[in-house]
DNA sequence: TATTGTTATACTCTATAACTATA
DNA sequence: TATAGTTATAGAGTATAACAATA
């Protein structure tokens, strides 16, 4: 970026862009450092957060938006853990539903205590977070 | 989320966490797609955008921030490709300055048209984005 | 025939540690 | 001794394609 011209003239998309990805960039950051404190990767953290409930491996894959070979190896990762349990299913014997195990339920509940502690964004009033809150959800929205 | 409950009543740092997220994710999934079409990973795309201007590897690691041996496999590659060149430096015989050719020039600009370009916030006013520019720039300079 | 999950394969990024050559 | 860059290694995620079991 050109830092030298005059920024009051700007008002693009390329602006929200970099500041976004970066505002994003360091809160992903502070995520994950906590999340190698629980010795997670990003992917692991994200399936062990859709296991409130059983789901078969195709809809955790769809969740994660990756393919479904991957799931296979990210479930192996944390089967062997013993956080979670490929679980058959009685009706459709193809089917795997993907169960978190006693131990797989704490290391949850540590990673949802994370995000709900999630920092780094006390520089903003109550209102001024309101008001971000209603234009990322607009931007997001979006088509 | 649990989309049901009373809205009015939230105002924490996850909902602004995952919508920065999600958002951050929207974006950079467009600018990977662009940056497909142009054979180019993200960490690639990085490093041409920085170098406008020559620069040795290890401050091309920090500006990438990460560890300087992963420089190397990414300049290998953009090497074979005949995008960037490593330049001796006389000073310091030990430094490899990194340097666009004539074709890794015309990739560079096309990222930069890329990004100059970036869609996806549509949905905001003029004034909504300035304000979301602020709110973001305040969020992000915080330590 | 179509679908679920696995395996095989290949690639990129990631870090750590050991190494070379310079300084 | 310290620094710049490489190499070796290992691991995680990613996709594609081929496969087995089941529907």
């Amino acid at each position: 970026m050109d830092v030298t011209h005059d920024e009051a003239a700007d008002n693009n998309a390329e602006d929200v862009f970099r500041l976004v990805v970066e505002l994003s960039r360091k809160l992903m950051g502070e995520y994950e450092a906590q999340l190698e404190r629980l010795d997670l990767t990003l992917p692991q953290a994200q399936l062990l957060r859709q296991l409130g409930e059983p789901r078969p491996m195709a809809e955790a894959a769809e969740r994660l938006r990756c393919d479904p070979s991957n799931v296979t190896g990210i479930v192996d990762r944390l089967e062997k853990r013993g956080l979670v349990e490929r679980k058959s299913v009685a009706e459709d014997r193809r089917v795997k539903q993907l169960e978190l195990t006693d131990a797989g339920m704490r290391v949850r509940t540590e990673v949802e205590r994370v995000v709900s502690a999630m920092p780094g964004l006390e520089a903003l009033s109550t209102s001024d977070r309101d008001t971000l809150k209603d234009l990322l959800a607009r931007s997001v929205a979006e088509s």
